[in-house]
DNA sequence: GTCTATATGAAGATAGAC
DNA sequence: GTCTATCTTCATATAGAC
């Protein structure tokens, strides 16, 4: 990798992280340069803007679900120990979202208000992990259902990450974790 | 009502609009103050900073809400009525909620990254219903549970509202009640 | 109590030397 | 490619006349 590409991925990592601390909007530019590393004029050498080191950010988000997914999808021998594995993320990041929620539920709250030609992109996030979970209800011949299914226990895990972190209540995300995997398991 | 009074409400009233459509830290006092048509200036004789207008609308919201839920413990004969009356909040303000996400939610995760010392206090708003929704289980004499379904039967309401408002997805928002609907139905 | 003008500071963005 | 210094804009907040 060439110098150039080592100080990029450095920025939008930093960036990254506070975005999901922090939020967008109130992170500041000469935060991520500390952060990072890199000085402030630097910056524009990499992005022309603030909102395309956003976009920088997203497009690596999503290239990290997307392999992680993959390899649930051939790790994993059956869509129901897949979908046990989903439901199993917040549990594994607890002290993340207790603190700061969830990063994509966030993001997509925050940019929904404020940067509305970027909410789609944010919601590509979403998109992901909704058409993966669909993809293991519909082997599991729930055809009909399988959309329907994806998206309520998609909505039920934000409802979890927000509510838990609002009470920073950890017992409270335990259980929702709980009760979603007695549900899958009913089915 | 005094004169002054009034013009504390109007403030208010706009900076609440105005917090729920943009977030609080997008508004700028300027748009409050073209909204509510008072001179910018005038804003620091009524509040000495924008936190403390951010609290004046925390509080009014507060009492916004336990007046609603006074009126529904009056109106409403048995808890069962009450419950379903919760769960058609969503569609009652559906464009709301598909356009901007939940007042409540979405402005405790922001408080929840940016303004920690107001968590607590944005909170409340979710207490409020919480404590009211655990007294209605109570009173189907489930005790022992009745916190624990108060917690997911709120928490449902806002993993609906948020994945419903990222998608624009009026549809899955009322498919979401009628499930909140028909689990209330089964205790 | 009401309003205008302005101070202050921070954040995004740029210019240009090296 | 890297860095410093600086510009511009805008938002919070203040001063002080009426």
């Amino acid at each position: 990798m060439k110098k150039g590409e080592a100080n990029r991925k450095r920025i939008v990592d930093a960036a990254n992280q506070l975005f999901y601390h922090k939020g967008y909007n109130q992170t500041a530019f000469s935060e991520v340069a500390e952060a990072s590393g890199i000085p402030k004029g630097n910056f524009y050498y990499y992005f022309k803007s603030k909102e395309e080191l956003l976009e920088a950010v997203i497009d690596q988000r999503i290239e990290d679900i997307r392999c992680m997914l993959d390899e649930w999808q051939q790790r994993l021998a059956t869509p129901r120990e897949r979908l046990h594995r989903f439901t199993r993320i917040p549990l594994n990041e607890i002290d993340d979202v207790v603190r700061y929620g969830c990063p994509m539920g966030s993001l997509n709250v925050e940019l929904g208000k404020t940067q509305l030609h970027l909410k789609s992109r944010a919601s590509e996030m979403f998109d992901l992990f909704i058409n993966w979970l669909e993809k293991q209800f519909a082997e599991m011949s729930y055809r009909e259902q399988a959309r329907g299914y994806a998206l309520h226990l998609f909505a039920n895990a934000q409802g979890a990450a927000l509510v838990g972190s609002v009470y920073s209540d950890r017992m409270f995300i335990k259980a929702e974790v709980t009760r979603m995997d007695d549900w899958i398991d009913t089915l």
